[in-house]
DNA sequence: TCAATCACG
DNA sequence: ACGTACGTGATTGAA
């Protein structure tokens, strides 16, 4: 609500201002130093496996799956996690796109799959399809509508929830949405096909066979079943996409472990792997992690991992 | 103890 | 007519 009037009003500007740096001081800058372990003069974060229902990871005591990005002064906050010494340096290896590949995948949807086969700008790509326009005369506007899409889709998006996130009317959103499913018709078959599913099991699974229990599927309340629906759309694409870095994590490991490397795994936020790196290590690990990444699930697309180092995490990406 | 808010993927 | 995009954790302030 503040958001949608602080057009109108300085002050309602001023008082989300403040809160976004009142949250990087309480949550970031007072309290990450706090939880610095005296014995080891590092962080230790705390992985819980049997909390998120898709299957992923969280993190707390402390979160370090929530370190701030998103603005210049958040940033700053990340720029804080470095390597242990001089000899080694941070690594971040990330899935791209992991969740549209896996919806990809598990639908068959072909105009998807080439396009990742292909390498292809999936937003741009995606954008160029449902406005029929080539893909060099994409507008900026045109390719974030469709990243919108791309991510709304997976989540059960509505042509309500639809023009909220973006600046198209309901019915534009409508047809927006209707033309996307036409682009990628398996898309709509496998998401109806899942609930389907649901409904006459009571569960929906992942890749590796991990079941989510949807009680509410049947549920006479339309809104509590919208949800379930939602949830078993989505629930077998973060859950697969879960399941496959978890995949890698366990490789990894045993790779680094009978290698004799130093190099160590830190972190994972999940579609991401930090690594602090012993330096003479780097080429070695930077190959042995981008194979098991992209080889730890065979699909029937390829998964594709980006990687940068740094002298901090901020400059790892 | 809970809801609201906001940090992340 | 209704409500309306998934998954988390930490902090704050009121009940």
């Amino acid at each position: 609500m503040l958001s949608y009037l602080a057009k109108d009003h300085e002050i309602i500007r001023n008082v989300l201002k403040y809160r976004g740096l009142a949250k990087l001081k309480s949550t970031y800058v007072d309290a990450l130093p706090e939880q610095v372990l005296e014995r080891t003069g590092h962080i230790h974060t705390e992985y819980m496996q049997t909390v998120a229902s898709t299957g992923r990871l969280s993190s707390n005591n402390p979160n370090l799956q929530n370190i701030p990005i998103r603005t210049e002064r958040g940033r700053q906050v990340r720029k804080a996690f470095v390597p242990r010494n001089e000899e080694y340096i941070l690594l971040a290896a990330d899935y791209s796109q992991i969740e549209l590949r896996v919806i990809a995948a598990m639908s068959e949807e072909e105009t998807m799959i080439e396009a990742f086969k292909n390498g292809e700008d999936i937003h741009a790509s995606t954008a160029a399809r449902v406005f029929n326009v080539p893909l060099e005369d994409v507008t900026r506007e045109q390719r974030g509508n469709a990243k919108t899409v791309n991510f709304g889709i997976i989540y059960g998006v509505s042509a309500f929830g639809l023009s909220n996130q973006t600046d198209l009317s309901r019915t534009e959103a409508k047809e927006l949405i209707e033309t996307y499913y036409e682009t990628y018709p398996k898309l709509r078959k496998y998401m109806s096909a899942q609930v389907d599913f649901a409904r006459d099991h009571g569960y929906v699974t992942t890749v590796s066979n991990r079941r989510r229990y949807l009680k509410d599927i049947n549920s006479r309340n339309t809104i509590v079943r919208g949800a379930a629906e939602r949830n078993a759309v989505n629930a077998p694409i973060q859950g697969s996409a879960a399941d496959i870095i978890k995949i890698a994590m366990i490789n990894i490991y045993n790779k680094l472990a009978e290698g004799g490397f130093k190099t160590k795994m830190l972190l994972q936020v999940h579609d991401e792997l930090v690594f602090d790196v012993y330096k003479p290590e780097l080429e070695t690990i930077k190959s042995l992690i981008k194979e098991e990444m992209e080889n730890a699930y065979a699909l029937n697309v390829p998964l594709d991992v980006e990687m940068d180092t740094g002298v901090n995490w901020l400059e790892a990406h």
